[in-house]
DNA sequence: CCAGTGACGATTA
DNA sequence: TTAATCGCCACTG
């Protein structure tokens, strides 16, 4: 693809979290310049979700609520991934969300 | 082709 | 403060 892609790169940045964090689909959104397509991001992620190369449990809407862990292969699966990063997740939530943010805009910048 | 939907987020009322 | 609405764009029926 000779166009930047937003679906295509959402995945390479996922694959980028490191372990024991976690981002948002603004986040992801506003690091490709589409702060406003934080949608398209968990759209995305569709397909993530059974992808064991991306770790789309990582990602988490602004609230650091695990909205997204229903497109799993259960819904456990996205918590027990976390868990197994060591995040601690407490009620569909993630705990310490933002300390454990990784802003792309940041963090990779 | 048109309308509805969706793992979000910011703004307006 | 909480609730409702808009924007954004891809995909399905």
């Amino acid at each position: 693809m000779d166009k930047y892609n937003f679906f295509r790169n959402v995945y390479d940045v996922a694959k980028l979290i490191p372990k024991g964090r976690v981002t948002s689909y603004g986040a992801i959104a506003a690091y490709l310049g589409a702060k406003s397509s934080a949608r398209m991001v968990g759209w995305a992620m569709n397909g993530a979700g059974t992808d064991p190369k991306i770790p789309a449990h990582r990602v988490v809407n602004h609230k650091g609520l695990l909205t997204g862990k229903h497109h799993f292969e259960y819904p456990s699966k996205m918590q027990e991934l976390l868990e197994a990063d060591g995040v601690e997740v407490k009620n569909d939530q993630v705990v310490d969300f933002e300390k454990r943010l990784w802003d792309p805009m940041k963090e990779l910048l």
